[in-house]
DNA sequence: TACGATGTTCGATTGTGGTCGAACACGTCA
DNA sequence: TGACGTGTTCGACCACAATCGAACATCGTA
């Protein structure tokens, strides 16, 4: 069973932590764990995309130091890289509160939309 | 004398907020203007990019609300827009507070680098 | 008015990133 | 062992973003 590489924080630029956060299947990913709060499996992410570009995203996330990927049999479960908040405290969770009121934002928009036709 | 475009943060994205910061010479403009605390010239950002690509960026982080951007004569002037810290409060602060954090670490890499030869 | 300084816009190039289907690898279970 | 489920990797495609030089617009000034 090969594990995945996680690389260390010394090795990670903030702008790729921020790029990998600039994408928004990403950023729904990293809501998602942040509101259940613990490991999650590959399952439960209701994405819109194909496996391979999940997949994708994941190694993305992973690389950039924002997750933690665990293989047990042939399943995937990834949860949020506790240490992140010792490199840079405070950030992802300002991001995320961020992401609660952005979602917040859009779906108002969309309403606004659907109200204007 | 044209003003410059500044969208409202309605119909702006998070994700789009985060890529714009995801690029390092954009997050290098926000932590020189973060630093200086105050409405900067064009002048005085040192990039490495010609100013046909600086403008570039500089219309990116107008659309995307990091900056407000103001002509004065035939010389610009930008400044963090402050409105964003109301939209997502605490956001832009952890961001630069990591980013001081990411160069210190940066340099560090590069001392290392240098006495490794 | 003509010139120089400062940015913007345009067109082209180049690189990167998101996406997919298909093939593959690995573990599980009958 | 073979079939299935789950993810990864590969190759290709496409869109977009970063970059540059050149042309343009605008303002200040000689």
């Amino acid at each position: 069973m090969k594990e995945f590489e996680h690389p260390s924080f010394e090795t990670i630029k903030l702008s790729d932590v921020l790029s990998a956060l600039g994408d928004p299947i990403r950023l729904a990913i990293m809501a998602k764990l942040h509101a259940s709060d613990q490991e999650t499996g590959w399952g439960s992410f209701e994405v819109a995309v194909g496996k391979a570009t999940l997949s994708h995203h994941m190694k993305t996330l992973r690389m950039s130091g924002l997750i933690r990927h665990r293989k047990e049999g042939t399943r995937c479960f990834v949860a949020i890289r506790p240490e992140l908040n010792d490199v840079y405290p405070g950030l992802l969770d300002s991001v995320l509160r961020a992401s609660l009121r952005d979602q917040a934002m859009q779906n108002k928009a969309r309403e606004n939309l659907v109200a204007a036709q």
